[in-house]
DNA sequence: CGCGCGAATATGTCTATACATATTGAACCC
DNA sequence: GGGTTCAATATGTATAGACATATTCGCGCG
């Protein structure tokens, strides 16, 4: 037995995907032309064409007719669950938005599951309220690994809130999210400037880049205030 | 300006597509050989084949060697948001279910969004109770449009909730969930033995077949009771 | 009658080649 | 200097042929 039971032009899209979704090949690098790659591999250009091409479908690469394959840029959203970029949202309704610090800080894990998280390393840690129309908006705390992002450490999110910061420099490649409705707890309440016991919509979601666990997040919002839309349709 | 502005094995991709989508080929139907269509279409396998492996990554058909291809069972969910069949889902931790028909009738459309699902004819319209563990666990309200599935009439919905009977006679081709957090009112507070204005997560969903919309429904749950997750990882 | 084996079939992958098309960069002319 | 043209480049699609491989069907043998 000496052939592996992968294809080639298989092998040849799992390591580009690889290079791309480890970050070595960042957005924008520019891949190697398929005149390269088939040199590289020996093999036909249709081999190395069949691999890109998928690569392309799946929205990993951009191809551009004599300019050549670039990494594409994190995919906001690959037409899933809408809800990451809050910020994003509230400017496209048309609404001015604001991030509010609450608390911020950098502490070692306190749980078994933040421990996870942690990977031996240093937790970020932060609370704030997303304001939307001069509107509590949203109330959010965050854990970001330092293990899987030590770049975070120097960033700078008075300018950008953690969560675009992330999205805008982290690109991830597992997600789950967590959806259920809570009563408002005295604090909660207070911050979001509702009743206690009010119904809200709980997002809590996990991310993971090439398998090493990068963030996690809980977000509370006020139930009248906020729909959460996923619409799945035809892949094209 | 003579050629049409897509290629052939996309043109291929397309027809076929449009034939299961729509039901002309149902679900274990088996299609043409990659030499029929080739015949068909009077280009080379490459292209057939192009066409096909494209249809199957995209999960529509299943091929086997020497068999041939055949239209896929309705994929229960593509691994998106995983909450289409409450009673599978109950099923699946171990817990006994029933479905409680509260309401059940048929009837005209009488308000403008409903007209839409309606579409000129009756709506079959439901109001029950998932019941898990002998307790409450949602409660559900559906409109069902006669004019999408005519044979929706003539179904037993005491053997099956519809839900359930839609899900296993109808793909759906796209659908939207609107999510949300609501305080329970009194009736739905009662029949979910909660208190009143607890925090309740409410799904919203309609359901298209092929740009036809075939269903409503609106799902209720006790937000403590129940997690909504959707995971969203590597394609493979 | 049943079982195994071989032939026929349909897909899976790859090669080598060809032509089309979008884009870029540079040469060229005014 | 600025705009136009043109050729080089890289991808997009398609062809025809080849070999590999899984699966099924049917035939023949015991």
């Amino acid at each position: 037995m000496s052939a592996p039971q992968t294809t080639l032009s298989q092998r040849i899209r799992d390591e580009i995907e690889g290079l791309i979704r480890s970050g070595v090949w960042p957005p924008g690098h520019k891949a190697p032309s398929e005149a390269e790659l088939m040199a590289q591999y020996g093999c036909s250009r249709m081999t190395v064409n069949k691999a890109m091409s998928a690569l392309a479908e799946a929205g990993l690469i951009v191809r551009r007719r004599r300019a050549g394959s670039f990494v594409a840029r994190p995919r906001v959203h690959s037409a899933v669950l809408d809800i990451p970029d809050i910020q994003a949202q509230v400017l496209a309704r048309g609404e001015t938005y604001a991030f509010v610090m609450l608390d911020e800080g950098r502490r070692a894990a306190e749980s078994d599951e933040e421990a996870e998280l942690a990977r031996g390393q240093d937790l970020l840690v932060f609370r704030g309220l997303h304001v939307a129309a001069g509107r509590p908006f949203a109330l959010e705390d965050r854990l970001i690994a330092l293990a899987a992002v030590p770049e975070a450490a120097d960033a700078d999110f008075a300018s950008e809130p953690p969560g675009a910061w992330l999205l805008h420099h982290v690109p991830w490649t597992e997600a789950e999210n967590r959806i259920s409705a809570v009563g408002a707890e005295p604090e909660a309440a207070r911050l979001l400037a509702l009743d206690e016991g009010a119904a809200l919509l709980a997002v809590e979601r996990r991310t993971w880049r090439a398998g090493e666990p990068v963030t996690w997040v809980r977000q509370l919002f006020p139930g009248e205030a906020y729909d959460l839309v996923a619409r799945f349709g035809p892949a094209r």
